[in-house]
DNA sequence: ATAGGGTTAG
């Protein structure tokens, strides 16, 4: 071991933890180091020991050397490395110039020195391996290359940054920053980027930020790199801070898409659909050759899904059609569920057709499978899944979760339970606790509670929120007091923030007449600060959303919808409606619990869509929350009466409510 | 050779 392998404290650039840097008495060998990452255990030849031996002063002095050079090449200054400087890489260090200290067997390797693949040919393969391989095949060769002693330079380092991205494991992205700092690429506009974009991909915005700070060229894939940071931590506000920073001639495709997908992404359609059109302004009336890609509409077409905005999606389809861009698969892919979120399943599935046989990947089945399973089309969903079977397309975990879910809502038991045993064996998909989720809800939706219970003991895997979740629901439908309180207390501790496990609870309570259990819930909820989140329905009408939040009555036209809705029960009390006041949270009156009942969103988006359109048209209905049971109730008796189809998308699936019925069959 | 997109769960 060498004594000066470990200088961390005299380099001036460090910013790294110590700790980062693996057990120093350690030799300098290629050592087997277990890196535990997120889904699998995998195993890499610690980078650590390696790093360590260019942290030295030989190192250190070609690093400020490198600097210098870059900083001012002195006149008439002759680079020794075989490519010269050239403005576009700002004049790297030769990596023959960096001069490795001798390992442990006293091999003291250079490049001139060192006989093997030169670097080129290193970086040669390792992009070989970042496009065809797995992260960890580029770190495995980016090992072997600083083991025979090879200097990277600053076109190794991209991929190598990527592979460390897409792992991500923070100590290794931070070590290889440090050999970047080290061999003094920090400077680099390439190498700059990739290491936001790590530091992002690890979820530390803040050092993102800092590689930001600390570099004085910044090209657009600096800025780009860090607006989806910030939009990837959900911080809006942040990223719309950078994109106003930047000026007007930097912005690129990818900052527009970053902006229009991050808004998509963190639920802010209108904004992304603004910026959008905003986008379209700048080129109609710029002449710079920066447009939308098919990028750019895959990133908002999710947006018009999240908003149910069918309308929107539908221009967006022509926009698409009229610039050729809706041939990629991608954009294909977004409009499959576009249109089955705006609840045209007939769209979304003449646009999966359209999609050609080789292009038909795992995204495009299980766009086409959510689709059905979100219609509550189990057989169809199930019909699906076969068809991908056939035409050789391996399922994916996502694959299951849809297929399952659907089985699930379409009361497809047995199908379902073989589908999950078949997962494993037949497919070679580890069950997740999703899917134990999927079919814990498919037995206990079933009425079967007590062998869901059996299949939550029995998991292998710790059971999430989702799982106990999709028991205490079922446990309501199926009045089993004694299991949802089994599932709500492990819910308490698993997600004690979220306020409808609580609520369900406290009405389960009620519905029985333990009245003081439902209020000590209810007071638990209220000392726990578990905010409510409020309701809101919206329909879109002649392309335009109004949007409804229950209980509020700012709406113009709020006096006509209320006077509707006082009518109401006694027109459809004759068909047979009785209002179910459980699902009231309140302490109230029977009479004012009705009352209340009459505020909720979706009752008020339907009514206004009943006063506002032709007699027979459909209403589109979106909800931001699951669909009350009461409201689920009145608007069956609504379509009956009015003689209307209405179509309510909740948070979960679509409700098609039809003379009298829902295609959900109660199963919500 | 860097940055961006499409699928999921009660």
């Amino acid at each position: 071991m060498h004594a000066n392998s470990l200088t961390l404290s005299q380099n001036p650039m460090h910013i790294f933890d110590q700790n980062y840097i693996q057990d120093p008495t350690q030799d300098s060998q290629c050592k087997t180091t277990p890196i535990q990452s997120q889904h699998n255990r995998i195993r890499l030849p610690s980078l650590f020991p390696l790093i360590a031996r260019y942290r030295t002063p030989i190192a250190g002095l070609a690093r400020r050397q490198a600097s210098m050079a870059r900083l001012s090449p002195p006149p008439g200054h002759v680079p020794i490395s075989p490519a010269p400087h050239t403005e576009d890489t700002g004049g790297h260090p030769s990596a023959a110039k960096v001069r490795v200290p001798p390992d442990d067997l006293g091999h003291r390797s250079t490049l001139s020195e060192t006989r093997g693949p030169p670097p080129l040919l290193f970086n040669a393969i390792i992009r070989g391996h970042s496009r065809f391989g797995s992260p960890h095949s580029v770190l495995q060769m980016f090992v072997q290359m600083l083991a025979i002693g090879l200097a990277p330079d600053h076109y190794t380092f991209p991929f190598v940054l990527k592979a460390s991205a897409d792992i991500p494991l923070f100590p290794l992205g931070q070590s290889i920053h440090s050999l970047c700092l080290i061999l003094g690429f920090e400077g680099d506009r390439y190498v700059g980027s990739s290491l936001i974009n790590m530091y992002v991909k690890c979820g530390d915005v803040g050092r993102a930020r800092k590689v930001f700070d600390g570099m004085f060229l910044r090209d657009a894939s600096c800025w780009n790199a860090l607006i989806d940071g910030y939009m990837k931590t959900g911080d809006v506000r942040s990223a719309e801070e950078v994109f106003g920073t930047m000026r007007e001639t930097e912005r690129n495709v990818v900052s527009w898409t970053a902006m229009i997908a991050g808004y998509s992404q963190n639920g802010v359609a209108d904004r992304a659909l603004g910026l959008f059109d905003e986008f379209l302004m700048t080129v109609r009336s710029g002449c710079d050759g920066v447009r939308p890609n098919w990028m750019t509409v895959a990133s908002v077409l999710p947006a018009c899904a999240q908003a149910g905005a069918l309308e929107q999606g539908r221009r967006i389809h022509r926009y698409a059609t009229d610039m050729g861009l809706d041939r990629h698969v991608g954009v294909q892919i977004a409009l499959v569920t576009m249109y089955a979120k705006c609840g045209s399943l007939r769209d979304a599935h003449s646009c999966f057709d359209r999609i050609c046989i080789d292009d038909k990947d795992v995204v495009a089945w299980n766009a086409m499978i959510t689709a059905y399973t979100s219609h509550g089309m189990g057989t169809e969903a199930v019909e699906t899944f076969e068809d991908m079977i056939r035409s050789r397309v391996a399922p994916d975990a996502i694959t299951f979760t849809s297929l399952l879910s659907g089985c699930s809502h379409g009361g497809l038991v047995d199908r379902g339970m073989k589908y999950f045993e078949s997962m494993k064996a037949n497919h070679n998909v580890e069950p997740r606790s999703e899917h134990y989720a999927c079919v814990v809800d498919l037995m206990a939706r079933a009425g079967r509670l007590d062998e869901a219970l059996g299949i939550i003991e029995r998991m292998d895997v710790e059971p999430g929120a989702s799982v106990w979740g999709a028991l205490l629901s079922a446990c309501r439908t199926h009045r089993n007091l004694d299991i949802a309180e089994i599932a709500a207390k492990r819910l308490f501790m698993l997600e004690p923030e979220n306020c409808g496990n609580y609520a369900l609870l406290s009405n389960m309570y009620a519905n029985v007449g333990r009245w003081e259990e439902a209020k000590r819930l209810r007071s638990l909820l209220k000392e726990r600060g578990v905010k409510k989140s409020p309701g809101c329905s919206w329909i879109e009408i002649n392309g335009k959303a109004h949007a409804f939040f229950c209980g509020k009555n700012d709406h113009p036209e709020m006096r006509e919808i209320y006077m509707f809705l006082e009518d109401l029960p006694k027109r459809i009390r004759a068909a047979g409606y009785v209002p179910d006041i459980s699902f009231v949270l309140h302490d109230v009156s029977e009479e004012e619990k009705e009352c209340n009942l009459m505020t909720h969103s979706e009752k008020l988006a339907v009514a206004f869509g009943i006063l506002r359109t032709r007699a027979g048209a459909v209403l589109r209905v979106t909800k931001n929350l699951r669909i009350c049971g009461d409201c689920h109730m009145m608007i069956k008796f609504v379509s009956k009466v009015y003689e209307r189809e209405i179509i309510v998308r909740d948070v979960n699936r679509f409700h098609c409510f039809k003379a009298g019925v829902c295609s959900c069959r109660d199963y919500w």
